[in-house]
DNA sequence: GTATATACATTCAGTGATGTATGTATAGAC
DNA sequence: GTCTATACATACATCACTGAATGTATATAC
């Protein structure tokens, strides 16, 4: 029972990125074995080394298979003809929080790269990437508060730069926060009210403000 | 040349637990072996198990080790005689992100818990304990703010659960943030201007008031 | 001054994981 | 209808790490 059709084959693989999902989610990415793998998708190893390389290659492949699906909203937000840039970006900020609650398989995504996962030795190259991932976020995120300055929605004198960093850190904070303990905030409610202390301060506070000294 | 005095003995323990902390540090807590603490702090695997369980305990070991020197201003902004508890809130937070900036051993050991470390197995427990650290800090933060509103530095009307969940999770981010990407961000020059934009809208964002359906 | 516990170093067997080599049955090309 | 590349399963050699066992020289208790 060997030689699967093409078709089937794809499925294989897909099965070994879910077993890989879940083993690393179980384990840590370290931890886990190709054997834990394979086993828990219902295949051998020798599956896995036809489809990947190695774990490492395994564990890439599982990242990058989980494109978000939130570059739609956030590119609405950067776009220079978008009469409400400030609110795209709250729609977009609030969707990505509520994502980390509701969807299981985000959530996983987030344990693993926030509590499951070394990131050194072959790993270190992923801390790269996403770096290089949270500059060009930093970027769209400068673009859409042009955008929003533009519009009035934000004061001109704002500090963008100190402005995205602040912006950006308040994301994975409360992300990470949650994560390590879900109990003590109801993030899904509390989701909106997070978000909007953030533009408040954006709107408001005068140490986002350009200084004189800067 | 064996069996040391007491106090070369307590120096030989104290070397490996520096040697451990730049051994995982550098190679991950995980993919860090014993042989490589070993000849890191110019001993053998013998010594270690002489002093240590094994790698978990090292590791558990090393992060008591660093109990923080935070408690004593931590401690002067939750109590009820201090006349100004929201500055000296403002004093330890700003020292905390100064520190992370300018002491390297604070620093790594940031990275390590950050970035080299699975949470899984073993280390399981040490995310158990990060999450009570957590609650603890959240109990005193919410005693800061209780001082705070009742010297009339912050509303009476905060809603002090959402917000200590907000302040604390803003801390964590700029930390992580910081740590992936320092070229960014100056954190150094910037984390006053950070803490204030924390502290203005804990005084002004009418997001963490509390509200009638609450 | 002797005995014993101490503070390590050295050695060894066992374990689990990895990567590769090989086996094999079938899908699909011709 | 044959042939070959495919999609795995199986078997094997290797290796690093662990933990424990043993060796040993010296502090220190008495």
């Amino acid at each position: 029972m060997v030689r699967r059709t093409k078709a089937e084959a794809l499925q294989t693989r897909a099965q070994i990125l879910d077993a890989a999902e879940q083993v690393f989610h179980r384990k840590g990415v370290l931890s886990a074995s190709l054997k834990d793998i394979a086993s828990e998708a219902g295949v051998t190893r020798g599956a896995i080394y036809w489809h990947f390389k190695n774990k490492h290659d395994v564990f890439m492949a599982m990242v990058d298979r989980s494109r978000l699906p939130f570059d739609s909203l956030a590119e609405r937000a950067e776009d220079a003809s978008e009469p409400d840039p400030l609110g795209r970006l709250r729609e977009f900020m609030v969707f990505l929080l509520q994502q980390a609650v509701c969807d299981p398989g985000q959530r996983r995504l987030f344990e693993i790269m926030f509590q499951k996962c070394e990131f050194s030795g072959e790993n270190a190259d992923l801390l790269d990437r996403q770096r290089e991932a949270c500059r060009d976020s930093s970027a769209r995120l400068a673009r859409t508060f042009a955008n929003a300055i533009a519009r009035g929605q934000l004061p001109e004198s704002l500090d963008t730069g100190k402005s995205v960093s602040w912006l950006h850190s308040q994301l994975t904070g409360v992300i990470m926060y949650w994560l390590l303990d879900p109990e003590v905030l109801d993030l899904e409610r509390a989701a909106t009210d997070f978000v909007d202390t953030c533009l408040f301060a954006l709107q408001h506070a005068p140490s986002l403000r350009q200084r004189p000294g800067d």
